[in-house]
RNA sequence: GCCCUGGUGGUGUAAUUGGUAGACACGCAGGACUUAAAAUCCUGUGGCCAGCAAUGGCCGUGCGGGUUCAACUCCCGCCUGGGGCACCA
């Protein structure tokens, strides 16, 4: 009897189903282990072999926890909010949710099919009311709180009020816009103004943001749909504009953010591409007098953000961001067309396109900054290269320890003040610490890093400026003009955002005659009349809202009371181990992070960490093949004729093509006969594609569809062969070819249970011999280290050898395949149910218990010593294992290889190192 | 420009703390079984040199140095593929 994957892994997958095999208690006395995939979008493309690489993974390590006894949550959902859907219904005509129905769909038919062991009777869609009820529940926890400075938490708004209450704006800490007022005043405060005050207090708040829109297209677009400064679609113009946007106070977190990296087991450079965003920097903010046609403002000062106030002898010109509101105040009547020139030409342009820029532009404003020390005037210019958001939105410019400073101030001949003498050659900045200041009045002969300190306490002592702290992070924008997502919990009335309560909850999504954006850049929901008189906010949130959360729903799906019950959150905790790709570094993996301290802060849950371990698979990319069309003809030449002949290279589907050798047939009927009547010319009777390695992608027919090779070879071979590619951290090439190679090794373990001619079933209940358990427990040690390293493919690699060795010895061992068997389950669940059953066994594999390794069967006698002279390996020489150098150095030293390196010499020294090597030192 | 990663046979890769480089596979070559094929099995397979052969020698982990009895592994400098961030003051 032949290995039948087909039928094999049919009827088991139809039996997990029917006894509910893979169902998770959410109490148990068990101790938990949480393991969770980045859950996919529903893409219309379905999936492709890179998407299964961690879901593999993730499969292989809950099916391994459980083996071990614990309770494992490994759930699968549908992120299925999102654009693409939205776009193809506009085209289309079909609503969001069927499209996306149906490509959910199609998800689940190929995930079956690898066999997982999801349960499936948690999967969440943040698409659905009953999860979005809770997306929108815990906008209004954000909405509802604000961040408390003094006590470094999130806390109910309800308690601001009381603070201002009783005493006023001076209970908080809080930077806000307006003036300081009483609890008096607060009292006789309108509502409307009191609204306005908390709204600056809020983790959810609205305010104003920039966004690229396109008044041709009518509507807001991403960044990446504008390309230089035009709209990808069409290339109408794109302008910036400001609209009002909803937002996550996230840089109140910052701080925390970026501490708690710490506690967590993520790689390193993960934690490092979170903290450079995040972007912490420790510096000083200074005050500048202006002065405008010699005339000192009173009332107006430059506030100027900068890491180096050590450096400040050596300002030689300011720059403001375009935007910055003084630039109106400041520019002088003959600076004016230019500066307005200069305003409208940044304004052209997305922030993409501007922060890309390399050539130098910028426009003096006529106006000067004031030195705080010297007195002098300093040019105040403007220029895009300085960002309205970061900082104050103004720099000082020292162009001899900053290198963007350093190329303006060449570009527009703006004399260099050298302050750290012999450090600055004049030809480029130098940005270091380490030097000696001159120039710099009373830093002179100062160290610079002593200068920073000085400086900063002077400024503080003499109220100039004061010590700063600042992020590069900025505040989430949270709101989309889009259709197809949560909307939002609110009322507008009379211009101020009012909270639905909570009994209000879901606020559905409505139903949409058009898809088409509303008027004046706001979402489709403005199109419907009710909707708009019912006051509801017409924006919807963003992507990332139903993500930032959904690994807490898994614990608890079905309840209605709660987003998760409290006792369930204690239970299952943190995910444990936590697979997905590294495009997530800093976008999800950040709101997720914020949202959990939020939620822990209220009290809602007991960590403030989502993922306590994070593991990134490497992207699968794809291995494009190439045929060589001879220039204005329809011959298609093999790659080893191409030479210098002019060819166009053109991508044909990579299932098409076996190696680098093209199906001919399958050529000419592809794509409805396009080649059909090709001229082929071949090179040793085949013909030969050329390579290229690229992202996998449909447009460039090198996906290659999972469902095809379980088809082909079984989902066990698939699961294992992806696991064998490399390490689960690399990126690599998709390439079918090896495949084989896995395919014949279940094929091998079948046979040693079955003779494949007769069919009879092999295994006998004899004793093992000692070299038996050896090969076993050998296998055990390494396959149980490896995985829990999520080392599988070394693990798949130690399987191999188990089972050639096993082969060799002719064994067919209940004690010593049975144990095998349930090691393999994790990896080829399916072949290795099958064959579990075939040992009489009732119960399911993945109840059974992970064999221990009894390292007793691994101890050695003897050991082959590799004997090197000089560092080389000359020879080898066996030593029993307890053997010291006393005893083995006559041996070594009579042995005739190393007598013939000796040369009659004696050594210097030899080094033996017990039970790895010996080194003979002449 | 900055940050992160990687570079080992024809290919994917292995070598967990510095200790026999190339495990395990793919591919290739030769052979067995077969009328033939598929499947399966066996043998060989880093390069160069010597030898009929067993075997032996030299070189070899991107390049150049260094530390060490010993380096894929550690240190310094460079080259290069991939990914990310981007005038962040």
């Amino acid at each position: 009897m032949e290995y039948q994957f087909r039928s094999i892994e049919r009827k088991w997958q139809e039996y997990w189903q029917e006894t509910g095999a893979y169902r998770v208690a959410s109490t148990s006395s068990k101790p938990k282990c949480y393991v969770l995939d980045m859950f996919p979008y529903p893409s219309g493309a379905g999936l492709h072999v890179g998407h299964p690489l961690g879901y593999i993974a993730s499969d292989i390590y809950s099916r391994f926890k459980r083996l071990q006894g614990f309770n494992v949550l490994h759930p699968m959902g549908y992120d299925a909010f999102g654009l693409p859907a939205e776009q193809y219904a506009i085209e289309h005509g079909i609503h969001p949710a069927v499209s996306t129905d149906q490509n959910i769909q199609n998800f689940r038919q190929q995930l079956d099919n690898i066999g997982f062991c999801y349960d499936w009777e948690r999967e969440i869609r943040t698409c659905d009311a009953s999860y979005y009820k809770w997306t929108q529940w815990i906008f209004l926890q954000l909405f509802n709180s604000w961040y408390n400075r003094f006590t470094q938490k999130a806390e109910p708004i309800a308690g601001l009020v009381s603070l201002f209450e009783k005493e006023g704006s001076s209970a908080v800490s809080n930077p806000f816009t307006g003036s300081a007022f009483t609890a008096e005043e607060w009292k006789g405060f309108s509502e409307a103004q009191q609204m306005d005050i908390l709204m600056q207090f809020r983790l959810a708040y609205c305010g104003e943001g920039e966004v690229n829109w396109c008044e041709a297209l009518g509507t807001v677009l991403a960044n990446d749909e504008v390309v230089n400064g035009v709209s990808e679609r069409g290339g109408h113009p794109v302008e910036k504009k400001k609209l009002r946007q909803w937002y996550l106070r996230i840089t109140e977190y910052a701080d925390r953010l970026e501490r708690d990296l710490e506690k967590l087991d993520w790689s390193e450079a993960m934690k490092e591409m979170q903290t450079n965003w995040i972007g912490k920097s420790t510096g000083a903010e200074i005050d500048f007098a202006v002065s405008v046609n010699g005339n000192t403002l009173t009332d107006t000062f430059l506030k100027v953000y900068t890491t180096r106030p050590d450096t400040l002898f050596g300002v030689d010109f300011m720059v403001l961001a375009p935007e910055h509101t003084l630039v109106e105040q400041i520019t002088t009547p003959d600076q004016q067309l230019e500066v307005d020139a200069y305003i409208q030409y940044v304004k052209s342009r997305s922030e993409r396109d501007r922060m890309a820029e390399k050539t130098i532009s910028g426009c003096f404003t006529g106006g000067f900054a004031v030195h705080p020390f010297t007195k002098q005037l300093i040019p105040i210019w403007i220029s895009e290269y300085v960002l309205a958001g970061y900082g104050t939105g103004a720099i000082m410019a020292v162009p001899c320890g900053d290198e963007r400073d350093f190329k303006f101030a060449k570009h527009f001949n703006i004399p260099i003040t050298n302050i750290i003498g012999e450090a600055f050659n004049g030809q480029e900045a130098n940005p270091t610490k380490d030097a000696t200041l001159s120039n710099s009045d009373f830093l002179n002969g100062m160290f610079m890093r002593d200068a920073l300190e000085e400086m900063v306490r002077i400024l503080e002592e003499k109220g100039i400026g004061k010590r700063k702290v600042n992020y590069r992070m900025r505040d989430a924008a949270f709101s989309r003009q889009r259709y197809w997502g949560e909307p939002f919990p609110i009322v507008w009335k009379d211009g101020v955002a009012y909270p639905l309560n909570e009994s209000e909850l879901p606020l559905l999504l409505p139903q949409v005659e058009k898809y088409s954006p509303g008027p004046d850049g706001q979402g489709p929901l403005a199109n419907i009349e009710e909707w708009r008189n019912a006051g509801y906010e017409t924006n919807t949130m963003p992507g990332y809202a139903g993500s930032s959360w959904y690994f807490l729903r898994y614990m608890d799906p079905h309840n209605e009371q709660s987003f998760v019950d409290r006792k369930v959150s204690d239970y299952w905790n943190q995910v444990d181990v936590y697979v997905g790709g590294t495009e997530h570094a800093v976008g999800h993996l950040l709101y997720s992070r914020m949202w959990t301290k939020v939620l822990f802060d209220l009290g809602h849950l007991s960590f403030d960490e989502p993922f306590k371990k994070l593991l990134n698979q490497g992207m699968i990319q794809g291995s494009s093949r190439f045929v060589y069309r001879k220039r204005g003809t329809n011959q298609f030449l093999s790659f080893g004729l191409v030479k210098n002949e002019e060819v166009d290279a053109i991508r044909v589907d990579v299932n098409m093509v076996d190696g680098v050798e093209l199906d001919v047939e399958a050529f000419k009927k592809w794509r409805n006969g396009e080649y059909a009547h090709a001229e082929i010319l071949l090179e040793d009777g085949k013909y030969i594609c050329g390579i290229e390695v690229e992202k996998m992608s449909k447009s460039k027919f090198n996906t290659v569809n999972p469902n095809e090779l379980v088809e082909k070879y079984g989902a066990d071979t698939f699961r294992m062969y992806e696991m064998f590619l490399g390490p689960i951290e690399q990126s690599k090439p998709w390439d079918t070819k090896g495949i084989e190679g896995v395919h014949r090794f279940l094929k091998k373990l079948w046979r040693l249970f079955y003779d494949t001619e007769s069919g009879k079933f092999l295994c006998e209940d004899a004793a093992p011999t000692p070299s038996e358990m050896k090969v076993l427990h050998k296998a055990i040690q390494k396959i149980t280290q490896d995985t829990e390293r999520f080392s599988f493919n070394t693990a798949v690699s130690a399987f191999m050898v188990a089972v050639n060795e096993l082969t060799d010895m002719g064994c067919r061992k209940k004690e010593v395949l049975s144990p095998l068997l349930v090691l393999l389950s994790p990896y080829a669940p399916h072949i290795a149910q099958e064959l579990w059953s075939a040992l009489g066994q009732e119960s399911n594999v993945i109840d059974a218990s992970f064999p221990i390794c009894d390292t007793s069967w691994l101890t050695e006698s003897e050991k082959a010593y590799p004997v090197s002279v000089n560092g080389k390996l000359r020879t080898t020489i066996s030593f029993s294992i307890e053997a010291e150098l006393a005893e083995i150095e006559p041996v070594i030293l009579s042995n005739e290889v190393i007598q013939k390196w000796l040369e009659g010499k004696a050594p210097k020294k030899i080094i033996f190192v017990k039970g790895k090597m010996i080194n003979v030192v002449i």
